[in-house]
DNA sequence: ACAATAGTGTCTGTTAGACACTATGCC
DNA sequence: GGCATAGTGTCTAACAGACACTATTGT
């Protein structure tokens, strides 16, 4: 036992949490970046991903540490937290040398964002992104990846949503995602196929504060589920 | 950058990468196993997934560990190799306490891993795994869980094909992934998809080795492309 | 010729896309 | 009533599933 672990100190790496935390602005998809604070840290001065080391003491697993630098660096607990992938090798961040990253992505609400002021924030379009340090503009791509091909079978994009929202504001959510126009009675049908899943609910009664024409019943994610997926019986297996 | 190298050491983890080696074995996907032949270590005889730990002056990425891992321990270089997920936290390896885990999901047909006869594997049920150490018995399930959701739009499958393969087999191998049996003629039909997006192509002129009833053509998995997707226009977003 | 399997053609039910129509609020 | 937006009904085209039919090999 001591004689493997002393063993497996012998190769440590770095280890950090990065968390790519996105939201919607102005129909847009933009992420929220830091300003790096510490000198003698890498990148000084830089606009970059929050992250964090992991700390094993403290952290229960890496979702507990993206969850704690969530905290820390922008101010806020996000709805949504979901695992990415690893980034990794000696390249990516030539002052430290060999580095594990593990990558998480967050979706808030824009006004959830706009609640925590307590931290100084940077929203950035990610269409136009630039100037990030380390591999994290390759970070932030695979987050929009992700969450774009998410908009296509799942609930996922509701969590850009306040807490309670529309079905004319979730179909706009969908396309500002996914970048294109589409089929508002379309997006009805799958709507209804989401309540039916579980991954969303009615609020009975419940209508839009007034607004300019008739005011839409309001929906939320159901709190039991998570990102619930539209499961799709047609498929490539014929 | 020395106090911050030195800061950063405070809390290194130790980091491994485990393999979920993934063939199909008369119908049913079934996981390769090594026996753990160190007796300093945890879990010492016992079959569990082939794993290692991430050495950075050597491994380029996790990826090469990965491959480095298949290499030495299976014998074999997976044609398929893709990162799953990270597991990681204090519980998941009692003795050696916190630790972080890279798992990556190989796909291999059964002939490749026959081949390489020269390191002793037991190949598992994974409808009937028991026993594993550690959580790799939930790493195995989200493996297999990836294969299955793939499998729905991917030509990820192909991967558990040998090099030439027909179409009715490549029918076969996506009934046994996803456990249920399929139409013949739809699957023909998204095959042509397949072909059309780039991910497989048609060898001209080769026909499969004589055999009962008509010979069938056969195909092979582009070697430019890696997974092709195939997309679907149809989606959530309506 | 026959058995066996590969591959095609065609019908049908389901569903996405389109769009006209109705409903409900505010002024 | 007029306007604006929410929500419904219905037609159509595309596609998955089913299955009968044809094609091509070995014996």
């Amino acid at each position: 036992m001591n004689s493997s672990n002393t063993k497996s100190r012998i190769n440590d790496i770095t280890c950090v949490v990065d968390v790519v935390l996105l939201t919607l602005k102005v129909g847009e998809l933009h992420v929220a970046l830091v300003q790096r604070t510490n000198e003698n840290e890498p990148a000084f001065g830089l606009w970059a991903l929050p992250g964090g080391f992991i700390r094993n003491a403290e952290d229960e697993d890496t979702l507990a540490t993206a969850e704690r630098v969530l905290r820390d660096k922008a101010g806020l607990q996000s709805p949504y937290l979901e695992q990415l992938s690893v980034f990794s090798g000696p390249a990516r961040d030539p002052d430290r040398g060999w580095t594990l990253c593990v990558a998480y992505c967050a979706l808030v609400s824009e006004g959830l964002l706009n609640g925590s002021k307590a931290v100084p924030l940077k929203l950035a379009n990610v269409r136009t992104l630039r100037g990030l340090p380390f591999d994290h503009k390759a970070i932030v791509e695979a987050a929009v990846e992700r969450v774009r091909t998410k908009s296509g079978y799942s609930t996922m994009p509701a969590y850009l949503c306040p807490e309670e929202f529309t079905l004319p504001q979730l179909h706009a959510v969908y396309q500002s995602v996914r970048g294109s126009p589409s089929n508002l009675a379309s997006f009805r049908r799958k709507f209804i196929e989401m309540i039916k899943a579980g991954g969303i609910e009615e609020m009975p009664g419940a209508k839009q504060k007034p607004t300019l024409g008739k005011p839409a019943q309001l929906y939320r994610i159901n709190p039991k589920s998570f990102g619930t997926l539209i499961t799709r019986d047609r498929g490539v297996a014929g």
